[in-house]
RNA sequence: GCCGGCAUAGCUCAGCUGGUAGAGCAACCGCCUUGUAAGCGGUAGGUCCCCUGUUCGACUCAGGGUGCCGGCACCA
């Protein structure tokens, strides 16, 4: 007797072993075609898992997030089939889920063309089209090394050489093609129905720059036509939002081949940027900073001190004069620390926080470059803290709670938060790194913040919360970061004279909330598809005439608009009012002024909205203390 | 840096197998004095990314470079 129980507690009983089908089937033929997996004891495994003893089951189908894994899962396996059909001597190595799809990473003897691809989905079609039955086999660690060997493929072989001898291996057999998987898959291949291979690339093999370069193939599958059509849908809409095509549309900067990575802001750029500027620097003020400022190039001696020299050397532009090596900074740190260093500190100055908004250049491959997120010249919002022990863990907190209140001024409500912890290449006692990684741990859990925890991804000289912001594409940037640092400040010489009387290296506290101006920035026009915030506008009113009678109040009204602090602009353009309105809607403005006769003569002025509305006139007093309120609270 | 793709007017893009280039928008000049997302007419604008080669002839083909794009690696 074999008793299930089904996800609604009900119990069905089997006078002998039954398959997860078999108990789909016997609920109903519906089910049973739906069936993609099934989670026993929740373990999820394939439709022809023999349940032996009394056991939960839920039958997974496409409507499960499990199921869509699953079926993307089995994408991957369906487009290494039809490559292997159509490609014989490539070889196949691994092929997961990703978010939205899955990759597959190839060796071939030639890179994949966009022609290829076309035949591949293809293929891949009709190989579906055939629902060709999928079978899990169990094999022996070393027959199934044998057998990749025997067929050539090599890569194969050489994953399963790093599995334990002892350990028996599942295989994955459909028509002709058998691939080494964990699975669970999808019963048969006219499961899979609705997928589009999306890309090649290049990739190395097991992540690694030293090794050989794969071919991988991205695709991307779903339960339903229409989710996939919303998906593609929802990338199209996503590039329009792209900030390198909104920074032309709007005027805000460019790039130009004379100096890759770095940026000329334009006029309505550079606005947004003093806008955040000024907001941060309220924050380094009202939050115990002291704002400073430190040279752009330092001796070479500095940054052999500081480990730089040796460490980074590759990433530093340098520059020499006079038969001296200099680098440009990468990093404020160093500088900072030449200024705690000047004079005698004692504990009692402590915390002591420093803040920049320091130019930082960094020599990024050139690869890396990605329009303004990831540069060569970069501005960070970065404070230094010099700190006792026992100060870590509150400052931490206190760096927390006020990243996520910027986040939020800016519009952010999704903030992804990773604590980076400690790397096989570090240096300290473990005892400061249990006490490092605590303090941030318990700094998180005092804000009641969730976070995601990466072993071995901290910095060397100790680990880091980082927090990161999604483009329009959903591809994820690291913004603010709170490192603590056990190390710099002894290496260039800080320290205080403790209570004690004796001398004592502090601990510093690297931090940064946006991050780097440009990145964040280009995340902003990002998230607001360039229609930013009124507070942060490059031009936040624009006034307009109707015919040229009212050209004179017009001047009156964008003087006096400029004097309470708006940033405004004038049009008057001998255009049509219907052509000016049409311009600066593409260009995203939040207040468009129309003075007619009417308003003239009443003294008034009438707002259209970004959204398209009409105000009704109103006094021009009144349209001024309406957009001083809404900019006082960063609407 | 690695793999692949791309580079034509200010912007977005067209230009078949080699015969030195076009459109729309923008700009400029007129006309129109206009009321909530494009009035009309005209003019001007290009080292077809750079270098070398093949060719009678190169935007087009080949080699090299630079930059950008998509990934990978990197991002203390």
């Amino acid at each position: 007797m074999v008793a299930i129980t089904l996800p609604d507690k009900s119990v069905r009983s089997f006078d002998k072993p039954v398959t997860v089908a078999q108990v789909a089937a016997s609920i109903g033929p519906g089910l049973a075609k739906a069936a993609l997996a099934g989670k026993v004891d929740g373990k999820l495994v394939d439709t022809s898992h023999l349940i032996e003893k009394d056991a939960s089951l839920a039958i997974v189908t496409d409507k499960d997030a499990e199921g869509l894994d699953l079926i993307r899962h089995s994408t991957a396996h369906l487009l290494a089939y039809a490559v292997k059909e159509l490609f014989p001597d490539a070889q196949v190595t691994i092929g997961p889920v990703i978010e939205n799809g899955f990759y597959y990473d190839f060796s071939y003897k030639r890179p994949f063309t966009p022609e290829d691809l076309a035949a591949i989905e293809k293929r891949m079609a009709e190989i579906a089209k055939k629902d060709i039955p999928v079978s899990r086999e169990v094999w022996k660690r070393d027959d199934a090394a044998k057998f990749f060997h025997s067929i050539g493929e090599k890569y194969k072989a050489e994953i399963i050489g790093a599995i334990p001898a002892n350990e028996d291996i599942s295989l994955y057999r459909e028509g002709d093609f058998i691939d080494l998987c964990r699975g669970p898959h999808v019963p048969s291949t006219g499961k899979l129905k609705v997928f589009k291979l999306m890309k090649v690339a290049g990739a190395y093999w097991r992540g690694d720059s030293k090794n050989e370069m794969l071919q991988r193939i991205y695709g991307t599958a779903w339960a339903r036509k229409e989710d996939q059509e919303a998906y593609l849908h929802m990338l199209e809409e996503a590039e329009k939002r792209d900030h390198r095509r909104l920074g032309t549309a709007l005027d805000l900067f460019h790039l130009q081949d004379e100096a890759p990575g770095m940026i000329f802001w334009h006029p309505k750029g550079w606005a947004i940027w003093q806008a955040v500027e000024q907001y941060m620097r309220a924050v380094y003020r009202d939050n115990g900073y002291q704002e400073v400022r430190c040279p752009q190039i330092l001796d070479r001696s500095l940054w052999e001190r500081s480990g730089h020299w040796e460490n980074y050397k590759d990433n530093m532009f340098t520059t020499e004069s006079e038969k001296r090596d200099f680098a440009i900074k990468p990093m404020n740190c160093p500088g900072h620390i030449q200024i705690f260093n000047k004079g005698i500190r004692s504990y009692k100055d402590l915390p002591l926080r420093y803040g920049e908004f320091g130019a930082c250049h960094r020599n990024e491959p050139s690869g890396a470059l990605h329009g303004i997120m990831r540069v060569r010249g970069f501005t960070q919002d970065d404070g230094h803290i010099f700190c006792l022990p026992t100060q870590i863990a509150p400052e931490c907190v206190d760096f927390h709670k006020l990243a996520f209140r910027v986040y939020r001024d800016f519009g952010f409500e999704h903030v992804q938060v990773k604590l980076a912890l400690r790397p096989e290449k570090r240096i300290g006692s473990e005892e400061q790194w249990d006490r490092a990684e605590e303090a941030l741990r318990e700094a998180l859990r005092a804000s009641g913040a969730e976070w995601e925890e990466l072993e071995g991804e901290g910095a060397f000289y100790g680990p880091k919360i980082e927090y990161h912001l999604k483009d329009s594409i959903g591809r994820s940037w690291q913004v603010g970061t709170m490192q603590v640092d056990f190390f710099m400040p002894g290496r260039l010489g800080s320290e205080y004279v403790a209570e004690d009387n004796t001398r004592q290296v502090p601990v510093m506290l690297h931090r940064a909330i946006v991050g780097s101006m440009e990145r964040f920035i280009g995340i902003l026009i990002e998230n607001h598809a360039g229609a930013m915030p009124l507070w942060l506008a490059p031009v936040q009113v624009v006034v307009m005439n109707v015919t040229d009678r009212q050209e004179a109040y017009v001047r009156e009204v964008a003087e006096a608009l400029r004097a309470a602090g708006i940033r405004v602009e004038t049009d008057l353009r001998n255009e049509k009012i219907t052509y000016k309105i049409r311009e600066h809607s593409i260009q995203k403005l939040p207040y468009q002024l129309i003075l007619g006769d009417k308003e003239v003569a009443a003294r008034t002025v009438s707002a259209r909205t970004r959204s398209g509305e009409n105000l009704a006139p109103v006094a021009l007093e009144a349209f001024i203390s309406q957009l001083q309120g809404e900019i006082a609270g960063r609407k």
